[in-house]
RNA sequence: GUGGCCGUAGCUCAGCAGGCGAGAGCGCCGGGUUGUGAUCCCGGAGGCCGGGGGUUCGAAACCCCUCGGUCACCCCA
């Protein structure tokens, strides 16, 4: 552990090397390949934006009020690094006016200045979609099932989905008010956060933890009670779509997320396997308004977000290791001629790479023994090494570091040879 | 922002009712006559005992502060 803190990463962030980012590859290009096959394209925001297109997240949010990383620049500009993803879409969205419908994915780091623990930092990473101007169920749909087929892909079987409709902003007034003066009858007991919480955002009171607030929470009023007869057939049109597709679900009148913008359909990933301070490995939902507050046309929009680091939580707790990817060479160069001939060295593997075989070296004139240990440890499936007597018969020996085998090839046939064993290792 | 636990070699940790010149395992490097790895044997490198202050004849051990890690709360991915 280095002692100077000044060369260590800051607090809460973490650094991804091999072979744990072989996980991360894996895991980004199984959510490109479906992405893809579902018609989204990749797009890619800047990391840090004017700090108003992250007040229209809701400035009552947690996320907003008290985890950014807010600055201002050397021309004065009041910024903030991103801290979500779907803001910095739409305001791209908004900008651009592409012909909707616009289907973007992503792969991007948040920012959130809050206290580590396990599952949280102050930089996550998350996989995510949006769709931008399609009011149909049938895309909430498709959204839903794009993530769960992802899931699938990469193998989790504890999950479990659960979505909600938090109703249309007009028809919600009335739930919000009714809601409002339940949670305000049952306050004398529980304090002025909670006071504070019901005259900010009621609605965010309803999926807090804390269990002295549980039953003021369990009695209130649910939206699904209050929706509008739109709100509504689009909820049930989502609900019969997921049937249809098989994807099981479970509807939470107490599932509202933690952003000011969300409409009608809202959902969630959770994983049995973890904690529930971690659990959430995905989320998302629609925010039909978000585009006509950061000025642009009214455009509905829905997508969501998944955790990566909440996600590789979840497939160790599963024990899931298909998305691990081992880097270890095919072939690994001895050099038996104690540096004399570097440039022999040189072209022979360089000739093996060329060929599209990965193939690691030994560098700076070791000892043999050295050389087939390193060989050894790396992993790789053959060692080549080429000495006084391989040069004069312009050969190689190929040792089978598996079987102990080992053979006397020559040179101009390694490549063929090399490719030939392992058709035979993999039939 | 609040609270619990924890900081000794690259990694995992032992050591501590304060006292012989800081240890083990693993890993790394080298050697066991420079033509052979995974076993075995021998040797070696590598620690401001997180940092600062204090108590003491004496601190890795005790006290305070600080930084960092970890877990939890709030909330989220």
């Amino acid at each position: 552990m280095s002692s100077d803190p000044a060369f260590r990463a800051p607090i809460g962030v973490h650094d991804v090397l091999p072979p744990e980012s072989g996980r991360w590859a894996g895991v980004v290009t199984r959510f490109a390949r479906r992405a893809g096959i579902f018609g989204f394209g990749l797009i890619q925001t800047p990391l840090f934006e004017h700090i108003e297109v992250f007040h229209r997240v809701g400035e009552h949010t947690d996320v907003v009020s008290k985890e950014m990383y807010e600055f201002r620049d050397k021309g004065d500009r009041h910024l903030a690094l991103r801290p979500e993803g779907t803001a910095s879409v739409v305001r791209a969205y908004v900008q651009h006016r592409p012909l909707p419908p616009w289907k973007v994915w992503y792969f991007a780091p948040n920012f959130r200045y809050e206290r580590p623990q396990k599952g949280r930092y102050r930089q996550h990473w998350q996989l995510g979609v949006e769709v931008l101007g399609l009011d149909d169920p049938a895309i909430d749909i498709e959204v839903i099932a794009l993530a769960a087929g992802f899931y699938r892909d990469l193998g989790l079987r504890d999950l479990r989905l659960i979505i909600n409709s938090m109703g249309d902003p007009e028809g919600r007034g009335a739930y919000v008010e009714a809601l409002r003066s339940h949670l305000l009858t049952s306050s004398n007991e529980l304090g002025p956060e909670f006071v504070e919480r019901v005259e900010a955002n009621p609605l965010r009171v309803l999926d807090s933890r804390n269990p002295e607030w549980q039953s003021a929470i369990e009695s209130a009023p649910l939206i699904s009670n209050h929706l509008s007869p739109d709100a509504s057939a689009h909820f049930e049109a989502v609900k019969a779509g997921l049937n249809a597709l098989g994807i099981e679900f479970e509807v939470d009148g107490r599932l509202v997320r933690g952003f000011d913008y969300y409409t009608r359909t809202t959902f969630e990933f959770q994983s049995t396997a973890l904690d529930a301070a971690q659990n959430a490995v995905g989320g998302g939902g629609r925010y039909d308004g978000l585009a006509e507050a950061m000025g642009g046309p009214p455009t509905p929009g829905i997508g969501f977000g998944i955790g990566v680091e909440r996600l590789l939580l979840a497939l160790d707790a599963e024990e899931v290791i298909s998305t691990s990817k081992g880097n270890a060479p095919s072939v690994f160069v001895i050099d038996g001629l104690s540096g004399t001939d570097e440039l022999l060295l040189l072209t022979v593997t360089s000739g093996l790479r060329e060929a599209g075989i990965s193939t690691e070296r030994a560098y700076g004139g070791r000892s043999l023994k050295a050389q087939w240990k390193a060989a050894d440890r790396c992993g790789a499936r053959y060692g080549v090494m080429i000495g006084k007597a391989e040069v004069e018969r312009d050969s190689v020996v190929v040792k089978d570091l598996e079987t102990g085998e080992q053979i006397e090839v020559r040179r101009d046939q390694l490549v063929a040879w090399i490719r030939e064993s392992f058709e035979e290792n993999y039939q």
